[in-house]
RNA sequence: GCCGCCUUAGCUCAGCCGGUAGAGCGGCGCAUUCGUAAUGCGUAGGUCAGGUGUUCGAGUCACCUAGGCGGCACCA
């Protein structure tokens, strides 16, 4: 007998050898139709399998966020079968559920197109309605080997090859199609259910690594239920239509060429709000006690020898040789070049934590599939800082950007979603005993400083040490990473960084590599996209347009222009001869905050109507009350907060 | 860099089986002075990304190159 604890607490025995099936079908009936898969002491397990033992036990249906994640992975296992009955000779690697969806990995010397899709989908359909029982199997290592290589699966034999000896192989059989998985599955693919879609294809390696051979990969997307599936569609025009390279054309804001790949020409509006951001970033270092500096943009070659870089990136260092032969670079990070200032001179342990802040405009020649809009550039500048400090010093420090990082964040409408460790990578400076305290002293320190959990990655750090990472989510759910602290111990030791300690003697101190932005172009693309162009006023490159109705509230629209602009105010006039319907819609359009339409009516009173971006209608104020109102709103969140502090 | 797709007027996009290029918006000109998301009329814009080839004939077919897009790989 088996003992099953169910969530309400409640205990029951069961025979040995019963199945999640037999467990709902003694519950009611309609349970055991709508169950899909069954949780024992936190494990997934298929329904039809006898349950092991007995434990924890729940009974997962539709609704479950887990079972979402089976309807997925299932969905790529159909997909899978769907090929293979499209395209004999196709070969199948790996087919996860991933975020929204599912994709498979197959091996076909011909490429699939996209009209394939429609057929590979409606094919899909089919096998659903089949409904397949989907049986789970275990199978002898060695003849699975042989199975699968004796049907040409090759890159399935080598999987099961590579799986530790004592590894259970299962297979799963959905009618006469059979594939390698642990599971678990749905009981039959008529649960599958027609809410999925093939959204695109796509190459990818096998096993992650570019010098493995090149397979086909393509994309679905599986929900619950057609309302969900909706849902998701809905969500992805959304961000297209949020799209940086979209808004940033449509506003006017910059531009990109094939001259000049990855590298952006910032027209004079989207300029106006770089520096908007630009000097507030500058005013929060500032206030957090930060020192700004400027290091030259091309150094030698030597220098870049002796930090490590050279050895690691010189591949992607623009360079240049002179004609006096020195060899020099383009700089490609700042941190050398502060390390310099930090080197000139002695300091003293009086000096640290020293702030050494700039913003450095770096170039790195970026593979050129890598390029994306400006969230990927070859030419970008960071919002960059190094703190010299001592070892003592991390955990304050590290606490003291956290803080910033989320104020800066939620002043831009973002909100920290997930902070992850990146631990050490492969190829890295330094010994192991250096690393094993950078790890343990980033990891304590973010967990003091960050109010969630702290989700490690193996391999994933720099060259020169632990990194965490900062990844913000923005107004439609999507992730990004800008911000980072990295804790280094490596490069003040390369490039000889020293200060006097207390008792007179020479101590390295610790480097910490931060960024808030990341960088500033990709952190203004999220900007973009988070607000759609819709800026709030103290970010919008035109804060009001005053538009006359009729030429005779020229002279008054002037005068209402002037006074914003006195107040601080970035102004547009529009007298164009157009109607007054033209011009709201075209400023409107341009996602212009405030419009103020001046027409005969307030140039006799002297007020002001002011319309504002997504509403109707308009708020009519004394024009002095009105232009002190909207420079009020204009002042920066940060300058605000200090204002009320008085 | 790798795989796939795409590139037609300033922008968004049509253009069938190969027969010699179109729309809307925008621009420019004229008229219109109008109260909160498109006033009317007129007009000028194109080596169809670049190149080579097939063909009597190429925007359309083939190949090469460049760039863009979606992934992958990379990301100090």
């Amino acid at each position: 007998m088996i003992e099953l604890i169910f969530p309400d607490g409640s205990k029951r025995a069961f025979d040995d050898g019963a199945s999640g099936r037999d467990v709902a079908a003694s519950i009611a009936k309609s349970l055991e139709k709508r169950a899909l898969l069954v949780r024992l002491d936190g494990q997934l397990l298929d329904l039809d399998r006898a349950l092991p033992g007995g434990g924890t036990f729940e009974i997962l249906t539709r609704e479950s966020p887990d079972a979402l994640e089976v309807i997925r992975h299932d969905a790529s296992h159909v997909l899978a079968q769907a090929v293979q009955e499209l395209f004999p000779g196709t070969q199948v690697t790996i087919g996860p559920a991933i975020e929204d969806g599912f994709y498979y990995d197959f091996a076909r010397d011909e490429p699939f197109s996209l009209d394939d899709l429609a057929t590979i989908e409606a094919r899909m359909a089919e096998i659903v309605d089949r409904d397949e029982k989907i049986v789970r199997e275990v199978w002898d290592r060695d003849e699975a080997i042989a199975h699968f290589r004796g049907i040409g699966e090759a890159y399935k034999a080598e999987i099961i090859s590579d799986l530790p000896g004592d590894e259970v192989i299962t297979v799963y059989r959905q009618g006469d199609w059979k594939d390698l998985c642990l599971g678990p599955h749905l009981p039959s693919t008529r649960h599958v259910g027609k809410a999925f879609k093939l959204t695109k294809l796509a190459g990818a390696y096998w096993r992650g690594d570019h010098r493995n051979a090149q397979l086909q990969r393509i994309y679905g997307t599986a929900w619950a239920s057609e309302a969900d599936l909706e849902a998701h569609l809905k969500r992805i025009e959304e961000a297209e239509r949020r799209d940086h390279r979209r808004i940033g054309r449509a506003m006017d804001l910059f531009h990109l060429q094939e001259e000049a790949r990855g590298m952006i020409f910032w027209h004079p509006k989207g300029w106006t709000l770089y520096r908007t951001v630009e000097s507030y970033m500058r005013r929060r270092v500032e206030a957090d006690g930060y020192v700004e500096v400027k290091a030259p943009q091309i150094m030698d070659r030597g220098l870049w020898e002796k930090s490590g870089h050279w050895e690691k990136f010189g591949q992607a260092m623009f360079t240049c040789e002179t004609t006096e032969g020195e060899e020099l670079a383009v700089k490609p990070m700042n941190c050398p070049g502060h390390v310099q200032i930090f080197n000139f001179g002695q300091k003293s342990y009086r000096d640290l934590p020293l702030r050494m802040a700039e913003f450095g405009a770096c170039h790195r020649y970026e593979p050129s599939g890598a390029l994306h809009g400006i969230m990927r550039l070859r030419a970008f500048t960071q919002d960059d800082a190094h703190i010299f400090c001592r070892e003592d010093q991390i955990e304050a420090e590290t606490t003291k950007f956290v803080k910033l990082l989320n104020s800066v964040y939620s002043d831009f409408g973002l909100d920290l979603h997930s902070v992850k460790l990146a631990l050490r990578p492969d190829i890295r400076a330094g010994s192991d005993e250096v690393w094993d305290i950078a790890e343990a002293k980033l990891d304590r320190a973010a967990r003091q400083a960050v109010n969630m959990e702290v989700e490690p990655l193996p391999g994933e750090g720099a060259f020169y040490g632990p990194k965490l990472e900062f990844h913000l989510r923005d107004a439609i759910g999507r992730t990004w990473q800008c911000g980072t602290l990295q804790l280094d111990f490596v490069l003040p030791e390369r490039l000889d960084a020293e200060y006097v300690a207390e008792d007179g003697s020479k101590q390295r101190p610790v480097m910490l590599h931060r960024a808030i932005c990341g960088s500033m172009e990709r952190f203004l693309g999220v900007a973009i996209e988070n607000y759609a162009g819709a800026f709030p006023l103290w970010l919008a490159p035109t804060q009001a347009v005053v538009a006359s109705i009729t030429s005779d509230a020229d002279d008054y629209a002037r005068e209402v222009a002037a006074a914003l602009k006195a107040a601080g105010l970035r102004v547009e006039l529009d007298l164009r001869n157009e109607k007054i319907n033209y011009k709201v819609r075209e400023h409107s359009l341009a996602k212009t905050p405030v419009i103020a339409a001046v027409g005969r009516r307030e140039a006799e009173t002297r007020a002001l109507a002011i319309r504002r971006l997504g509403t109707e209608g308009q708020t009519v104020l004394p024009l002095d009350e009105a232009v002190a109102a909207l420079a009020d709103e204009a002042i920066p969140p940060d300058l605000a907060r200090a204002a009320l502090r008085g």
